[in-house]
DNA sequence: TTCATTATTAATACCTCGTTATAACCTTAT
DNA sequence: ATAAGGTTATAACGAGGTATTAATAATGAA
């Protein structure tokens, strides 16, 4: 009875682990389990999880294929733009994006789809986000497809108030508004950020 | 002088290989370039590019540590935490969470690791972002260190409010107020979720 | 209690994609 | 012809595995 409950339990922990970290070796996590390398073996054997490389291969081209919002210019697919006034994105959630413990997409891909299209329809494409007031409204399941619609509501200079509302099919799921400020060209404002450093 | 050039371009080309897939072997790399691998073991060695593993745990990490795979519970790390009160994290930002033609961070990394912050100081760690106001203070360069600190100020049932302050050294360059809803155990949230499907 | 099963650990050979070091070739410019 | 630069071959080694077989310990059922 002993043996097979610790057994499950140090398969919980295993993929707990891996969860949070996919880059630690067998040795690593023979440590961390107080177990053999060989039991982890076995365990990532019956558990069907590949090895270090494969995870972090796996990973990499992950990241490659734009699939990591880091990557994106805007998070998710940008539908339709009008930028002073209007755009939509799509952004399909997937397992990647969920929290670990519970069936459901993190907060802050909804809010980075919402931010980054906030940001691409206030201006051209230069623009930061200075404030923020959003609302997650109804949880989104990893798989949902989120749509993502954004509506310039007041410009003044360089200044402009930003509605965005995320919708899964006819749900909405989120709301957020959104005060964008447009900025100068790259050079000058890089220019001018060095002041920071030092 | 031929082989001088040709030397030159197999380099160039080698970059450009690189950099349009990171992930190619030396074996595909030098029947790419019609040399041996050990011309391009040479090469690589010339132009300070690492190996395969080495590139591929970098992306895999950039990605970790970007909020791709949803992998950590905290973006950032977890610096001390009193859940229900109080929590610091840290998260060192790199070049990977830029925007492209500005030198500044992507707000949604910083908010990223505020609401998560926020939501793992609110209860153990089951809860979930109902709405937050957020102020982007000021731009945060690529490299620079974030601390962000969260504090529950009111508590209410299942709900908390928690507000987070974010700096680089003594300069604040981000406040948010969540309000952070707890959640029941995984397994009845998740089959009570699935209503949501179909 | 005894025997069979299951879980864990160990030992061994082999694999991939590298590494370093050394030696042997080619071209080609002088 | 010869030195120099560029390329290739060969061998020994390392990290982090796979795959297999065997030994040992704990548990469950007869």
């Amino acid at each position: 009875m002993k043996k097979r409950t610790l057994k499950k339990n140090r398969h919980e922990l295993l993929l707990n682990l891996l969860d949070e970290n996919p880059l630690l070796t067998d040795e690593e996590l023979a440590s961390k389990l107080q177990v053999s390398v060989q039991t982890i073996r076995l365990d990532r054997l019956a558990l069907g999880l590949p090895e270090l490389k494969e995870r972090a291969m796996r990973l990499a081209s992950q990241a490659l294929n734009g699939l990591n919002p880091a990557s994106q210019e805007v998070v998710g697919e940008l539908l339709f733009s009008e930028p002073g006034s209007e755009a939509l994105s799509r952004l399909v959630t997937d397992e990647s994006m969920k929290l670990s413990r519970y069936n459901m997409v993190r907060g802050h891909f909804i809010f980075a789809q919402a931010n980054s299209l906030a940001v691409a329809t206030a201006e051209a494409a230069d623009a930061i986000t200075a404030s923020a007031k959003v609302d997650f409204v109804s949880p989104v399941l990893p798989g949902e497809t989120l749509i993502a619609r954004a509506l310039v509501e007041r410009k003044d200079g360089k200044k402009s108030w930003v509605n965005v509302r995320t919708k899964v099919e006819q749900r909405e799921v989120f709301r957020g508004r959104f005060l964008v400020i447009g900025l100068e060209d790259p050079e000058s404002f890089n220019k001018s950020l060095h002041k920071l450093e030092q």
